[in-house]
DNA sequence: CCAAAAGTGTTGTGTTTACACCCATGC
DNA sequence: GCATGGGTGTAAACACAACACTTTTGG
C-alpha cells in the first residue's frame, strides 16, 4: 500500500514515573544512567517504542524491565514533544504514571542503571524534561485520587486505615482529621474489616481491611470526594 | 550529534475534535475527504506533526487551517497508538479537543475537503479509529465541564443563562432545574449581568451576561461542581 | 502506670435538592 | 388576553468540618 511519503518520521518514546509508597513517604523510581548519553545523570524510566507495540504496550514492557511487574496500574499524562526537548534527536515522548506495591518490587534491570527510590519532596535535577514530566503526573495523579480511589493500587493487600491515611496525606502535603477522613473511607462502601491486626506500628494494633473487589470496580469511576477543600491543594 | 541510530522512526499526527454550539445543539466540525485514501468518507481534522512543531503546535495550526480561528481554547485526549490503526503506514496520532464560537467560523479549508457541523447525536461513521477519538474527547469534556466552568469558550461575548443552561443540558444529554443551575452560576460570581436583553428567543427577553474575565482565569481550575450527581452521567 | 497510637460521636454550618408561582412581552 | 419563556424563593435533607475523649497494650 501507498506510504504517506513526504511526511517525516519521528521517534515515539514513553516516559514512566513509577510511585511507590513505603508506609511513611510518597517516592519515585529514578535511575541513573551508565552510559552516554548524559551518564550518571538521574532520569525516568523510558525507553522507545517499536514497531510492533503501542504506545501503552511499550510502556508496559518498559515497567517490566524495571521492575519485573506486570499488569501495573497505569495512567498516560500527556504528550512532551517540544521540539529541542531531546538534545540528541527530536524526540515524542508519551508520558505515564504508574503505581506499584513497593514490597512486589525487585530489582530487574542490568548494571547499565542503578535505580533508587527517592522521596518526591527530593527529586534531584533529571535529564531533559523529566523534570516537569515528574510534576505533571504529580499534579495528574492529585487531581485524580481527590475523586477516584486509585492510591489503594499503592498499597498491600492488607492495609490499616492509620496507613492509608498518612498515604493521603503524603501525596496532598497535608494533614487530614483522622475521624473524618475514617468516616468517608469507610462510607463508601469500599473496605472489608478483617479480623487480624497490624502489630508493628502501635501497641494497640490497628485492624486490617481488604478491598471489596467488586465495589471497587463500580466505584472507580465514580466521584467520592476524598479530600476536604480539593481546589486548594491542586494546581490543575 | 551522535543519533539514536537503532530505533524506528514513526509517523506522528494531531487529530482535532472540535466543538461548537449554535444555541441549540452541540456540534462537531467533520469533512468529508476529496482525496485518497477514504476519499468521500467521514472524519476528523488532522494532520502531521512537522519538524519544526510540537504537537499541540500542530494541533493549532491544523484549526486554523480548518477555522481561521487562532487562539482556540484546546484540551489534549490521549494519544492513540494502535500498531493498525491507520491501514497505510502505522501512524501515532494525538487526539486534542478544540472549542470555538459557532458563529465566528468560516469555512477556510480548499475543497478537497468538505467541513460540516454535525450533530453528536448523529456521528456517522468515521474514518480509522476517530469514532473512538470523538468518544474520547466527549467524555474527557463532560469530565473537566462538570468541575471547571470550560464550556463558555463556546458561547460568544455575550449570552443568556437560558443558553447556557441549554449548553449543558446538551453536552450531558438531560435536563437541568433551572432554579437550581442560575443559582449556581450566578452564586460563582464568573458572571457580570449587562443590561442588554436578548429579544430573539423571548418575548419578555433574556438579559445578556458576559464573563468576568479576572474572576475567570481565578477560578477556572477550581471544582465548581456545575452538575448535580456527576457520577450518574459520566462514564470515566 | 504511662506513653503512644487506635478508634469513635456530636453539633453547627453550609450546600444541595425539590418544588411552583409571578412577570414581561409580542402577537 | 393569552401563550411563551424568563426570572425568582423556600424548606427539608444532606454532607461537611470542627472538635475531644476513651481504649488498648507494650514497655
Amino acid at each position: 500500500m501507498r506510504k504517506y511519503s513526504k511526511q517525516t518520521r519521528i521517534l515515539v518514546a514513553v516516559d514512566c514515573i513509577i510511585f511507590g509508597f513505603d508506609g511513611e513517604k510518597l517516592k519515585i523510581l529514578l535511575i541513573k544512567r551508565g552510559f552516554e548519553p548524559e551518564k550518571d545523570k538521574w532520569s525516568v524510566m523510558g525507553g522507545f517504542v517499536q514497531t510492533d507495540e503501542s504506545p501503552s504496550q511499550a510502556a508496559a514492557r518498559v515497567l517490566k524491565e524495571l521492575t519485573g511487574l506486570e499488569d501495573i496500574y497505569m495512567e498516560q499524562t500527556e504528550v512532551f514533544g517540544n521540539v529541542d526537548r531531546d538534545p540528541i534527536e527530536r524526540t515524542i515522548s508519551v508520558g505515564y504514571y504508574a503505581f506499584i506495591e513497593i514490597n512486589k518490587y525487585k530489582t530487574q534491570i542490568t548494571d547499565l542503571y542503578h535505580a533508587e527510590w527517592i522521596d518526591i519532596e527530593a527529586i534531584p535535577q533529571l535529564i531533559f524534561d523529566h523534570n516537569e514530566m515528574v510534576n505533571v503526573a504529580l499534579n495528574k495523579l492529585r487531581y485524580k485520587a481527590a475523586l477516584h480511589p486509585i492510591l489503594f493500587e499503592l498499597l498491600p493487600n492488607k492495609f490499616t486505615i492509620p496507613q492509608i491515611q498518612t498515604l493521603y496525606e503524603q501525596v496532598y502535603g497535608s494533614e487530614l482529621d483522622k475521624r473524618n477522613f475514617s468516616r468517608k473511607l469507610l462510607s463508601t462502601g469500599l473496605l472489608i474489616k478483617l479480623q487480624e491486626k497490624d502489630k508493628l506500628n502501635s501497641k494497640k494494633g490497628a485492624f486490617y481491611y481488604k478491598l471489596n473487589e467488586d465495589s471497587y470496580k463500580d466505584n472507580f469511576e465514580k466521584f467520592l470526594n476524598f479530600i476536604p477543600n480539593p481546589q486548594a491543594l491542586l494546581q490543575s
